[in-house]
DNA sequence: AGCCCGTCGGTTTTT
DNA sequence: CCGACGGGCT
């Protein structure tokens, strides 16, 4: 970051100045991308190559030319990645940069729905569902439906063959007949529920997050004009991750973009590992057809990785079906051998995690600058507990998520009625909360106040029976309030968590802390004017200060490890990381090795964990372990690591006697 | 009989 | 944190 502010008296020479510090910081390729106008734009960045600089000294070189910082548009995965582009870029320039509009694909669809809402004929009031609101949905459905009680699909499996139909963008039947054959004599009574999900959905005014998309697709084909002018106020577009993103995210690019042809798109297509949500690596390489006279510019020379590492990650991305060339290189030669560690079990694998953090702490590394990854959430539980134990602290990224909650859900519902009196499930939820209160009793009460029209205000008015009506009152004291008064969001808030919060006393053992997750929520809330914005900020993008509790750590607070899903961990490195749990069966997973292509997918998860080490990198996993699904036992490393030759992997088995001397 | 509630075993990955 | 299952209440 050595490029210099303008505040030259002459604008011309300055922004000359300006360019030419730029072009120090990068290299040839980056410099052709950062200064590439007028046409589309294809970067296949490996990794580590510098493609969040390259991406955020275009923002800035854009900016610094006199584009309007908010004709830019910049979609990226997360909120967080797209926070940290626009940080580094008004750090590069100035606070200019942070006016580019920016966030999601599911953010800018939400913002562009509410506004244009009428013209769609969509209920301004909608909700946006989570996928666990989605899931609850089905499973009402599902319930309702009298399916066989043996080999039907569960409400989860039911849900994401939904959404895999409308993110690939194909019929049911053809989603049924590729990736669950055993489900195709259940076609019809599955096409029966999806349909009843849908005219459901339209019925509570709830949109999921595959809705999102799919609404702004139709708004921009059936509204030309419309189309017209929003893609006339963003003559600027850049997507970052590319290869994640799928074909309903790429028509609507292609809507906005296709007059203007202002469009880069920047991405790696060894990096693809989000094909269950129907990404597809193929996108990425089908970019050129889309938009003719596509330029391509390849980023190979990685600043990150030791070549020790680099030679490893090469390595196991040769071993891919599907080839992904490039020639990545580093200028940083030397480095430790890559390991793998087998240990005599589970927790033996948690010690020798400890120890070797100890040691690597001691030789001066950050805590933070150390990251565990793992394949599933659940996998690092073992970890954590020995972590709380020896007084390490860490931070988890991944895997179980604050917003879903039981707490927090259960608080956002009372919310969301006010909003929306048809959320029968934010209904449901609120009234299982009572004593004596189960489905049944819920859904005759819903039905109550949904049927009647009458939201909130029915629940106050409809006749219950003696034994309900007790219960029912402090729930009617609070909406009573809530609906007569004047209230802030905040005060929205207090009002509802002092009704909740003896609930939650008798509901949770560890109430107290689930207390201070509420209270935290109530200082969010004060931010907020409108309750329906907080309510689809917390669906959308919830504020980090509640999902990760500090991961980056601007103050300086105290240091902490990260834990880390793979796929929470894409685009960030650390000076050391260890991939746990590489044994063949959980990484990769069993359910996946029957298909060449979920196989590949798993190898290119392999090779985004080992991707984020800049100079130390450990595999681990237990000698073995009892698979009780599939009844085997697991006893071989990750295929992906025996495969590899010798001199790039060392092996080592931690000594059987070892294991009982560390315990003491 | 219908319904609620506690317990126990099994969990991919995310906007 | 889901689903199934069985005890026990109304």
């Amino acid at each position: 970051m050595t490029a210099q502010k303008t505040t030259s008296a002459h604008p011309a020479a300055a922004l000359e100045k300006a360019l030419a510090a730029y072009r120090q910081d990068l290299n040839e390729a980056q410099w052709e991308a950062v200064i590439h106008d007028g046409g589309p734009l294809l970067v296949i960045a490996g990794a580590g190559t510098g493609k969040t600089r390259t991406l955020t000294y275009r923002v800035a070189r854009l900016v610094l030319q006199g584009v309007d910082p908010r004709a830019i548009l910049l979609l990226t995965f997360t909120r967080k990645a797209s926070r940290e582009m626009l940080r580094r870029a008004s750090a590069l320039l100035d606070d200019r940069c942070s006016a580019v509009s920016g966030g999601t694909f599911h953010a800018f669809a939400h913002g562009v729905l509410r506004r244009y809402a009428g013209r769609l004929g969509l209920d301004r009031a909608f909700t946006i569902i989570d996928r666990a609101d989605a899931e609850s949905l089905v499973g009402q459905i599902r319930k309702e439906s009298n399916v066989p009680t043996r080999g039907f699909p569960t409400k989860r499996t039911l849900t994401d063959i939904f959404s895999q139909c409308v993110n690939k963008d194909r019929g049911l039947e053809e989603i049924l007949a590729d990736g669950y054959g055993h489900l195709m004599p259940f076609l019809d009574t599955i096409a029966g529920i999806a349909r009843q999900y849908r005219e459901r959905k339209k019925l509570h005014r709830f949109l999921d997050y595959d809705d999102l998309l799919v609404e702004l697709r139709n708004l921009l084909r059936t509204d030309p004009e419309l189309c017209q002018r929003i893609a006339e106020s963003y003559p600027h577009i850049m997507v970052d991750e590319y290869q994640d993103t799928n074909r309903l995210q790429a028509d609507i690019l292609y809507l906005l973009a296709h007059r203007h042809r202002n469009l880069m798109v920047v991405g790696d297509d060894a990096q693809s590992i989000y094909s269950f949500r129907g990404a597809n690596f193929r996108n990425i390489m089908a970019f050129p057809e889309i938009f003719a006279d596509t330029r391509v510019i390849r980023l190979e020379e990685n600043y990150r990785s030791v070549q020790p590492v680099l030679s490893l990650t090469n390595a196991l991305i040769a071993g891919a079906t599907e080839k992904y060339p490039k020639h990545l290189f580093t200028r940083r030669p030397d480095g430790p051998l890559p390991r793998l560690v087998r240990t005599m079990s589970e927790n033996a694998q948690s010690r020798w995690i400890i120890d070797e953090i100890r040691l690597l702490t001691r030789r001066g590394i950050g805590l933070e600058e150390i990251a565990v990854l793992f394949r599933a959430g659940y996998h690092s539980f073992d970890l954590e507990i020995e972590l709380t134990r020896e007084g390490i602290e860490f931070v988890k990224v991944g895997g179980f998520k604050f917003m879903e909650s039981a707490h927090i859900k259960d608080l956002l519902a009372h919310l969301r009625v006010l909003v929306n009196p048809d959320d029968r499930l934010c209904w449901h939820r609120i009234l299982q909360l009572l004593d004596k209160v189960g489905p049944k009793t819920a859904q005759s009460i819903c039905d109550t106040i949904i049927d009647t029209r009458s939201g909130a205000a029915g629940l106050l008015d409809a006749p219950f029976s003696p034994r309900l009506a007790a219960v029912l009152t402090p729930l009617k004291e609070l909406f009573s309030r809530l609906t007569r008064e004047e209230l802030s969001v905040a005060q929205m808030g207090e009002a509802v968590l002092a009704y909740y919060l003896p609930l939650l006393k008798d509901l949770h053992e560890d109430h107290p802390r689930r207390a201070r997750d509420l209270e935290q929520l109530l200082e969010i809330m004060e931010r907020y004017e409108r309750l329906e914005t907080f309510l689809a900020d917390m669906a959308l993008e919830p504020p980090d200060q509640l999902v990760e509790n500090g991961l980056h750590l601007p103050s300086g607070d105290e240091r902490r490890l990260v834990l880390s899903t793979i796929h929470s961990a894409k685009g960030l490195e650390w000076h050391t990381v260890f991939v746990i749990w590489t044994l063949d069966g959980r990484f990769p997973s069993l359910r996946a090795i029957d298909t060449p292509e979920d196989l590949d997918e798993e190898r290119r998860l392999m090779y985004v964990a080992a991707t984020r080490a800049r100079e130390n990198l450990v595999f681990t996993c237990p000698m073995q372990a009892y698979d009780r699904a599939a009844d085997m036992v697991l006893d071989r490393p990750s295929r992906f690591l025996t495969d590899i030759d010798a001199d790039l992997l060392e092996s080592i088995d931690e000594a059987p006697d070892m294991d009982w001397r560390l315990d003491w």
